[in-house]
DNA sequence: ACCCCCGGGTGACGGTTGTCACATCCGCAC
DNA sequence: GTGCGGATGTGACAACCGTCACCCGGGGGT
């Protein structure tokens, strides 16, 4: 028997989800949880085998999660369920030692199938996704960073020049040096890549 | 028995959903689909009592789907459920005639609850959201949501106008409009605040 | 016929953006 | 100390953006 926790913030996915898994008769979900941390403490009430859990939760997101029960060298595995087909997402949750990595977009059988292949220690990863991972990296360093995300919620250079003590031409030229880098044409198509890409 | 049609783009979330309605006695799924093209067919194809939908989907959206089913005056209800908690939404909705407006945050057992009420007649529409969706309304016309979209996007002014058939001085006129109402500094803020009306 | 409103366009203004070449400062290797 | 590289700034230029006042043509009222 798979003993399982879910975490995931949206009710109605997280009924149906324990729905689903129920129907499966070698997985009992044990309990769920709709925020990183009640997951966290739910996870250490209930030891669970396997921890189910999305990305995008208030508090605590599930990478962060996952970074946690490793640090702590908890024993129960992890598998990330989310909408969030970003590459630099998968990366930091193989950082974190996640066993499986799969996307809303996959169908709803695979889930039960994972399941099981991780709680026998094996590797469930979208395959699609796994390619592209370890394709590109994020071409952007931290100053190009913090300057497009600022930009891609509307201010201004020299509003971001104050709030980062820059001047108001420096942060044209990282502007520009971000645009440049991912081949965009003006700084909201930049910001627009970079977030897909899950950079930003 | 209760017939119904699913239409929600994300497999996974689908396929949940199925196992939690198929769990009820007087509920029977007859089908799904992952997109509103395909939605359309099997809806005059399996003539569902209700349908349930999810807003944000390739190809036709929920809400076109509701105005659709409404226009061809077909006999079955239409229930939206989204993540959306957006005002103008549930606005469009309405107006679409659609029997329920839930969202994901709400809890699974609702669900089926809401699926009888409509059903019967009734409407099932999230409280706190029914409040808000009448205090203030979208101030933006047919011209300027297109263009700020258009421009959310990244494309330039004269880009816009390409693709619209306009001047791209007359786009730029819209967009000072948009921003105006919407009291915004830029088109970027523009975009950003009306999106998260549900507006754009 | 008249007027007025509406969608669209024009032209001009000052500010912002994107680009580039070059300057400055600091720290670190050698 | 010399030299190099990274981080930050400057100044200039062309293009683009946001704003405004105004123009034009075609319906609809009346």
């Amino acid at each position: 028997m798979i003993r399982v926790l879910l975490a995931e913030d949206q009710a109605m996915v997280r009924g149906a989800l324990t729905a689903l898994l129920n129907l499966e008769p070698d997985i009992e979900v044990l309990g769920s949880a709709a925020d990183g941390e009640t997951a966290w403490r739910e996870l250490q009430r209930l030891k669970p085998d396997v921890l189910v859990t999305d990305i995008e939760m208030p508090g605590l997101t599930g990478l962060e999660l996952a970074q946690r029960i490793r640090r702590h060298e908890l024993p129960m595995k992890v598998i990330i369920v989310t909408t969030f087909a970003r590459p630099g997402f998968l990366r930091r949750a193989l950082d974190a030692g996640v066993g499986g990595y799969l996307l809303k977009d996959a169908p709803a059988e695979g889930l039960a199938e994972a399941l099981r292949t991780v709680h026998r220690g094996g590797r469930a990863i979208d395959p699609q996704l796994a390619l592209e991972a370890w394709s590109d990296a994020d071409p952007l360093n931290d100053r190009e960073r913090q300057v497009l995300r600022l930009a891609g919620e509307g201010h201004s250079a020299s509003d971001i020049g104050t709030q980062l003590n820059l001047s108001h031409g420096t942060v044209r030229n990282y502007l520009s040096e971000a645009i440049g880098k991912l081949g965009a044409a003006n700084r909201i198509e930049a910001y627009r890549l970079a977030r897909q890409k899950g950079w930003l």
